[in-house]
Order: C-alpha cells, then sequence, then structure tokens
DNA sequence: TATTGTTATACTCTATAACTATA
DNA sequence: TATAGTTATAGAGTATAACAATA
C-alpha cells in the first residue's frame, strides 16, 4: 500500500510510512486474535467492554457497526460465554452487555499477547526514541 | 483497543499509541475502498498489483491468504472488469493477474483519495517533525 | 508424484429491511 | 409515533478439503 500524491515529499513519506506500520500493526493484532479463534471485531468487542457496559446501540457506536450486526457478534461471543446480556431495569428494551469472567480473563491475555508481538517492533528503538514516537502519534489523532 | 502489560511505561505507551493511530489508518483507508465499493482487501489487490503482475499462488502470498480465497477476490475483481487473468505461456498450469485500464485508472484515484484522507492528520505536524516521524516508523519495520 | 488453480462447502462479518416490544 | 433490539436475507471474505490439469 503506497500512498503517492504530488505533494510535498516529507508528506508523501510520513503517509506511506504510516500506512506500512498500520497494516503491521493490524494484521499482528489480528494474528493474536485468530490464535483464539477470535476475528479482529471481536478482539475490538473484549477490549471495548473491558471499560464498559454499554447497551447494544452504544456497542455499534464504539464499533461504526449497524446494531443488527452487533447482534450477530454478541449472539457468537455470548455462545462462547466470552459476554452476558443482561436486560436494563429502567428501560425494558435496552440490553446491557457485560464480559464474563472467562471473557474477563481472555481480554487480559490477549493484552498480554498483543504486548508480546509488538514490543519487538518498538524494541529497536531507544526509551526516549520511544518517547518521542509516542508524542508524535498522539499529535495525529489528538 | 488498549495496550497495557507490566513493562516499561515508554514501551507501552507508544503500543497504544501505535494501535490507536492504526485503527485510524486503516479506517481511512477502508472508508476511501467502500466510496468505490471495495474492500480493504481489494483495496490491496490493486495496490500489490500497481507494480506486479503475479501469479496466483504469488498475490495470495503478498495477501497472507489461502489460494482459494484469492481466487474468489479475482473473480469478483474480474467481474467489474478491474482485473485480467492471463494463462503463463511457459507453465500451462499458472494464471498471471493484471490490472485492466479501469483498474490502473481505479488505483492512481485512490491513492489520491487516500492522501487527501491522511494529510489532515500528518498536516498537524511541521515537516521536520514530518521527517523524524517517518525516521521512526520506518525503523519499526526495517 | 507434486504443484497450480478452481470448486464445493461452511462459517464469520456486514448491511438493509422488516419485525416485536417497549417507551 | 419513536426507539432498542432481533431476525431474515443476501453478499463478501476466508479456510479446508477435494478435484482437474499440468509439470
Amino acid at each position: 500500500m503506497t500512498v503517492r500524491s504530488g505533494h510535498d515529499p516529507e508528506s508523501s513519506q510520513v503517509m506511506d510510512s504510516l500506512v506500512r506500520v498500520s497494516f503491521t500493526v493490524i494484521a499482528l493484532l489480528s494474528q493474536a486474535a485468530a490464535a483464539h479463534d477470535l476475528s479482529l471485531t471481536q478482539l475490538r468487542v473484549l477490549a471495548i467492554l473491558r471499560d464498559r457496559e454499554p447497551k447494544m446501540a452504544e456497542l455499534a457506536q464504539y464499533l461504526g457497526l449497524d446494531r443488527s450486526s452487533v447482534s450477530g457478534l454478541i449472539d457468537r461471543a455470548a455462545g462462547r460465554e466470552l459476554v452476558r446480556r443482561d436486560t436494563s431495569s429502567d428501560d425494558g428494551r435496552a440490553v446491557r452487555v457485560s464480559l464474563t469472567p472467562d471473557g474477563r480473563r481472555l481480554a487480559r491475555l490477549l493484552t498480554d499477547e498483543i504486548g508480546g508481538l509488538i514490543r519487538p517492533m518498538t524494541g529497536n528503538l531507544s526509551p526516549a526514541d520511544q518517547r518521542r514516537l509516542s508524542v508524535l502519534l498522539n499529535r495525529l489523532i489528538d
């Protein structure tokens, strides 16, 4: 995936390295997920639910997916006992999703394994360069 | 997607920003592809074929997919006249894949549109910082 | 026999449209 | 009526296994 477009060479080069690194990182995440028979999307579900117990519509919002797609995702995750559906007490229509103990354990394990996969890349940099990279990356998304 | 693991804080922070930026970049690429009714994988196919005319097995290698999956991908891309299959002259079993003129036009257009989507992010950085970021990112993957 | 590519099959992911139940 | 969620359906992406053609 090369991004060439008739602009400043700095701009093209940084876009190019960004895209290449992004594909690499996402491939590592997918690999970690696949090792536990999870898709990248299911990995995202577990990551989101680590810090939240959203309603279905909120989860769909986080994931950027249609509510109907999330129904299927949660069906399959619940079938594996990774997540649980609870009907809301205040709104009889709403369904709140949360991690089961198994789901939380797997989420933690995945976090560690992903760290192990990415660290070989970042380990090429000195701690100071890691800080610099982190600052520059954060300025891209803040 | 947060990567926490009991190591140096620099290491965790850079991994975290890497993952977040990677998701953002991949989402932009998917968005650019979707605007032309392409999946991220089909976008990758077009990008790979810009510089190569691989055999099916080689293309599968580049994509990291099974040959059977690539058969379907190329079926659909060929159905849209974006790519062409040619039987190899030297090996009667092999099939060589290449972009059609339409495919090449679309690949070029996508390159420009992706640049337009990513530049707002990188535009926050000075040319000097862009160079620094590029150097640091390249050290992750070289 | 081994390799290249395709096909058959099955499953996940995703969206759209139609539906149920609740507000 | 409007909203939350599910279901039905369809299509893309993916892998595994079985196959035909060629080496």
